[in-house]
DNA sequence: TAACTATTGACAAAACCTAGACAATTCAAC
DNA sequence: GTTGAATTGTCTAGGTTTTGTCAATAGTTA
């Protein structure tokens, strides 16, 4: 009894609940009259388990035989994780670094910031450090630079080391040559070209191949280089300006030149700022490298 | 009676209860009636003990063969110190990178067997990777070796691959120069070094500096090294054999050697097998990688 | 002789059992 | 929005089983 309720997590109370309610299981009995399960009931009161805490209730599922139970768990699950973020934890992980990282740009510690960006990658893994570490830190400076406490010299620094972690973890995934391949750049007009870097480091290592064009590029040559690499996606990182008119005629016209079966999608301040027009014209707009993550995994056929 | 009740963790009253109610063993008796336990019934009582501190009730256990109970002991204890160590999220995200992992091992594919590995650890973090991933793989390729699946060449390309990608991982760490130093080995007739390796890993992600002496090495070698360098701990990795008598006083004697301030940790099989002699002589006995993280930070300034 | 060990019977704490009640949700109907 | 019924996890009460420990008495070993 003990062992089972430890390996199903369920409470005595309720697995003598379930077993009187809904007849569950049928465990044997000793001889004073305490239950005995089976390996089997384990297994079917920990699925029973797993897929009520998914939001099934017992009554409908209580019946069903254990295969098909199998097959409703895991399809509960897979969804779940799909959609599952856990903010609070992550932030309080990976809070020492951004922490540590902050003092070393004072200090123009450029080994400093780097090994800690680093160390970030390496114990909270990519995603975290970028969402967490790197994208903090960039916005920390900016607005420590608006308030005038750090000098645009900090803010080279600093984007300068960001840079070299960011290659150095593009450079770490070891990603396959039969992985699909995106093209990764920025728009005519948007200058800014550190936020299409952490798409591309982003999509490297969700295990995509990427063709990093750089910034401010006009959409015949985005098209041209997705005709000629082949391409699947094509992602766009808008920052600023935000208001360019000239910014919505130019991601339609690329949208015209591309093949259909060519995703393309932007993020970034810029393209939530005109995000209705951009929908309209058939872009997807990420509201944020999660999203993109996401996206990025149910395109990629390999995972 | 006096070296069985040390020996079990039992007191003598259960013991003589158990052999009465359920009959668990039957000793020989000497000529005025006393027990005299033979080493299979000490195994059995002990495996028996293990089993009650585990949740199981004897009644219904004292009957079992001592195969079945061996098998009933590891898969408790085993599916125990899963639970407890991974809270459920990290094994569903390690779970494709373990799979894709073992099928490029069938596979021959090393490539792609490093690639998954460094893959993973970028995504998840080198902690969940070792813990989730490497370790995992490094058992089931085992488990399927001794089935006849695969052949030593299988596991010599995997274990190549693994010493990459931990280097690869330590060489990521970029560990600062003022970090604390910890010695890690293989004391003397333990042979296997790909342990000491992944320790090695983890103290530098965790940010230590390591100097790593390798496998096999004499008490003395390893606490020169420790006076020469100036570290303040030292680990050693122990995987077999499990019941080398001289493994104990081997430790033991390290132990007099090193200055006091200086912290000796021991993990792996073997030195679980060993714990309460281990402790005896000063020496803390680790069971999982996780409990020595947890090591590692706290005796870290600077974390 | 002193220190252990054996046997037997008894005891009490811990763990379980049944049956029933209760409170928080959920859900359909008004 | 309210009401009432069904659902479901938890709790209570009173009894049984299981299991570790103790005590009393007696025998064994060094």
């Amino acid at each position: 009894m003990r062992v089972v309720i430890q390996r199903t997590g369920l409470s005595a109370d309720v697995l003598r609940a379930w077993e009187r309610r809904y007849g569950v299981v049928a465990p044997d009995r000793s001889e004073g009259g305490q239950r005995l399960y089976s390996d089997d009931d384990v297994e079917r009161l920990t699925l029973l388990r797993r897929a009520t805490t998914a939001g099934r209730n017992i009554s409908q599922i209580s019946a069903l035989p254990l295969p098909e139970l199998e097959a409703l768990v895991a399809e509960d699950e897979t969804l779940r994780a799909s959609q599952e973020e856990t903010p609070e934890g992550r932030r309080h992980a990976a809070h020492p670094f951004t922490d540590a990282a902050g003092r070393a740009v004072e200090r123009f510690d450029v080994a400093d910031l780097e090994a800690q960006l680093r160390r970030a990658a390496m114990q909270l893994g990519s995603a975290i450090a970028v969402d967490e570490v790197i994208t903090p830190v960039l916005r920390d400076i900016g607005d420590r630079w608006h308030k005038g406490e750090l000098t645009p010299a900090h803010e080279h620094m600093a984007t300068a080391a960001i840079r070299r972690v960011l290659a150095w973890m593009s450079a770490s995934a070891l990603v396959p040559h039969y992985a699909p391949l995106a093209v990764v750049a920025t728009p005519a007009n948007q200058r800014h070209e550190l936020g299409a870097k952490i798409v591309s480091t982003t999509a490297t290592t969700e295990g995509w191949r990427v063709l990093f064009l750089g910034a401010d590029l006009p959409a015949e040559s985005i098209a041209a280089a997705v005709a000629q690499s082949g391409a699947s996606l094509v992602a766009l990182s808008m920052i600023f300006p935000e208001h360019d008119p000239g910014l919505v005629a130019e991601l339609a016209r690329l949208r015209q030149l591309l093949p259909p079966h060519v995703q393309m999608v932007a993020g970034g301040p810029a393209a939530v700022a005109n995000q209705t027009d951009l929908v309209a014209h058939g872009t997807r707009v990420m509201h944020s490298l999660a999203e993109l993550r996401v996206l990025l995994r149910s395109l990629n056929p390999a995972a």
